[in-house]
DNA sequence: GCGGTCAACAGTGTATACATTAACCGTGAT
DNA sequence: ATCACGGTTAATGTATACACTGTTGACCGC
């Protein structure tokens, strides 16, 4: 039941959190690349923190080779700046970084939207969503924003990983990676969600509908207003003098 | 004078057409990465080539770590496929690939168009971009296809480079480079560009009156008409019995 | 005291050597 | 004849060695 079907599923997951789970029988290039993402994203590798290529070996016990293979990767992706000489560096983005990767990401997943209202809902997808909608209205109530935000991920991920189009996905995965930090640092800031919850049952509802205008539209406005506050809320996060993204 | 200006440029170009220009000094790595995309893209190497690792090093006169190093991002962009012990192969694109990326590549670009909306034409943008509508008009009376098809290419760059989205801009290059075998495969199939120099004049348009929404209407309208037409005619050479594409 | 030049060095970029592992082929049994 | 098993081998994955180049700091001249 658990084990993987036999022909690749339609749908399939976009965005898990943070994990290192399944990465053991991996080679060390991808081992690394995993490794110092997780790190990354969860601030065990702060932002504004160097290193060198040596050091990165020693500390993932690697040779250099698959460390660069994988410092190379990181570095395509945004999470670090590579300065030969002057060691790799755990990027820290300013507000406009988070805004252009939000612009970026919000255009990928309007799209995803779009495809998942154009092909409709299955029952069984219909149900999913739906059942993540009350779980997280009823986390709204008792006030678990930490819980509603992760909820909130996997929502947004599920939608997505029903678009069928596996470049998208992947485009998807690479932008996310790239403001999951600054999200988590204004978790604790967030109001009451109420506007989202309502808007997610919009788009649930032009998806169920298979309206693809409808569905754009109710993500659009939804992303726009979600990414506004969380720039704002960013902005008052930094003001506070918290240092780098 | 031929050197850079001291302040990053606001606008910056993307999407320059394949070329090698200028890689002369770059590291090995960067060389092999951008001389074999070149390759790829202008069909030195055809889809379904394949070349072991140290094939491509020996075609490149390298040794197989910048090789490797390279070899590792054309996969990424999705130009290639390695398969362990059986060596990189150039992909071949399906009808479905071909339709994933343009879905990825037009979201971006409607963004990035949005986006120059958003912030209004300069004068001297504007005329920039009139100029080569005229120039697109004056090539389709001629009946000269191929030119126009180039020009195509260079006006929605140039377009999009005014987005001020650095991330932005580099996605579409990725995806514009997945897109450009099968896009000058069916250039000798495309009948007169007639509409789209009219939904060009509408894109401008609404940029120049610094209207996004009108602008987005615009540019998915466009999009969404091109990359059907794009298809279409692709499905027809595909049938014909060209290989991959 | 300040600035410039040069030399030593550290770190990366590249090449190569070595280990590992999966593909392929031959052999043998059923 | 076909399939299974195992050994051989070739290709990759990883480690290391080497070379080159930018950086840093010291020393000298001004």
């Amino acid at each position: 039941m658990s084990s993987k079907p036999k022909v690749a599923p339609f749908v399939r997951p976009a965005r898990p959190r943070p994990s290192l789970a399944g990465i053991a029988g991996l080679p060390a290039r991808d081992r690394a690349y995993h490794d110092l993402r997780y790190r990354i994203l969860t601030g065990r590798l702060a932002p504004g923190t160097t290193l060198l290529e040596t050091e990165l070996a020693a500390l993932l016990s690697l040779s250099r080779t698959p460390v660069r293979e994988a410092t190379i990767r990181l570095a395509e992706e945004g999470l670090i700046d590579i300065r030969p000489r002057h060691g790799v560096t755990v990027r820290s983005l300013t507000l406009n970084d988070v805004r252009d990767i939000l612009d970026v990401l919000s255009a990928l997943e309007i799209r995803a939207v779009e495809l998942v209202a154009k092909r409709g809902l299955g029952p069984e997808e219909h149900g999913r969503l739906l059942h993540m909608l009350d779980r997280m209205e009823r986390l709204t109530e008792a006030g678990d924003i930490a819980q509603w935000s992760d909820m909130d991920d996997d929502f947004h991920s599920a939608v997505a990983g029903m678009c069928g189009n596996g470049r998208l996905l992947s485009a998807l995965d690479e932008y996310w990676g790239q403001q999951y930090r600054p999200r988590t640092m204004i978790v604790p800031l967030r109001p009451k969600p109420t506007l989202s919850n309502i808007e997610h049952r919009g788009i649930v509802e032009a998806l169920a509908a298979g309206d693809p205008e409808a569905a754009r539209l109710a993500q659009q406005r939804h992303r726009a207003r979600a990414d506004q506050q969380q720039l704002d809320l960013l902005r008052d996060r930094l003001a506070d003098g918290a240092e780098g993204a």
